[in-house]
DNA sequence: ACGTGTGAATTATTTCACAGCT
DNA sequence: AGCTGTGAAATAATTCACACGT
């Protein structure tokens, strides 16, 4: 199988930014060329896994030399779609929203916030980079901005309003910090980032 | 196979607290009684994969009559270890800290977040329920605590440190915000949550 | 000699389908 | 009739192992 002529496992796809970040912190450290061995290493996982992943997408090495850590990474930003930037919008100006706004992680990776949204405007949320609007403004903002991503951090009984509205207005993936699972049309991109859960299913294994 | 006689897959623990939440939601709305159907519905998946995931602990619904809700709900909640609070604490106190230690939805679910830490104690941060130290005292706060779980908001250069640390401390289960994988003994559990990953994978998605 | 790319083998996970209980 | 619990079947993901290019 050569380039991608079919459907992608999702699960490969979740495992390329992670290559993407440690072939960066490579090339940070005047790296040129790397083996799925040496990378399996740095990620703890096996250089099998790492060249079946790759396989999906096209030969990306050298026998008997590994990658050239330029050329894969420009591969693989490609493939993600990163050599762009990417417009984003806030749903949710609480302290979460807040925090989200203030993270300066998205900015750095092309992810730009250039909206955000509540039901009523906050007295002070000083950031010139951001327009502020109330909800019922969601649907001409996101689409004058070209904003394609939303990230939502309304409370829960909330969410599935505005994310049905996000989709109404052409966004196309969302980060989702609500502790609920949206239903969504199946071509819309969607992850859920919910520490309850996650420090739930860590429980299990304490007292072990 | 009957109780759990030999490991369960960390994919079915990580599915047992969404059955837990949405058992809440149907108890609240003062059903008693529900099949594996129903449930699948409200959780878009299977009946058949909510049916194994329960086999792998006993059996806990009746022929006909599908689960009476109390009864599995406490059962889920025994396996995950859900009935008793449990003690955790965050640290690095910048922006994602204080909103981690502002968050609610931790409390609500019986994990306390009873300590915090950061390099140099930070001047304003009324909170009367939890106490503010240097990372020169998480041992022994971690120790006297009681703290079985830590919440690691600090900047991505120091986590591995800050991880050994707690792992030293006695700390068993770690919620990781740091965009990096940390190196751990196995019997110590991790779930990273990095949204930057998200995107990107998500990105794949987009434009096409 | 090193290390990729890849079919084949193995292991894991999901889904099917039905006997049997209510 | 309705619905669980579970072997068996089907599908998916990982790992093996090696031919072949550098």
């Amino acid at each position: 199988m050569n380039e991608q002529e079919h459907d992608i496992p999702e699960i490969v796809i979740i495992r390329l930014p992670l290559y993407v970040r440690t072939l960066n912190e490579l090339k940070l450290l005047n790296q040129t060329t790397v083996s799925s061995q040496h990378l399996g290493n740095l990620l703890q996982t096996t250089p099998a896994q790492i060249r079946k992943d790759f396989s999906h997408f096209g030969k990306f090495g050298k026998q008997g030399r590994g990658y050239n850590i330029d050329y894969l990474l420009d591969e693989l930003r490609k493939i993600l779609n990163l050599n762009q930037k990417w417009n984003t919008c806030v749903i949710g100006i609480g302290n979460l929203g807040q925090a989200v706004i203030n993270y300066q992680g998205f900015k750095n990776e092309g992810y730009l916030i250039k909206a955000a949204f509540d039901i009523s405007l906050p007295s002070r949320l000083d950031n010139k980079d951001i327009v502020i609007k109330t909800i019922s403004d969601m649907k001409n903002t996101i689409k004058e901005l070209n904003i394609k991503i939303g990230i939502v951090t309304v409370p829960a009984p909330d969410a599935q309003g505005v994310i049905d509205r996000l989709v109404e207005s052409g966004i196309k993936a969302i980060l989702n910090y609500t502790p609920m699972k949206p239903v969504l049309p199946k071509n819309i991109a969607c992850i859920n980032i919910d520490p309850v859960l996650s420090l739930q299913s860590m429980s299990y294994y304490l007292d072990k």
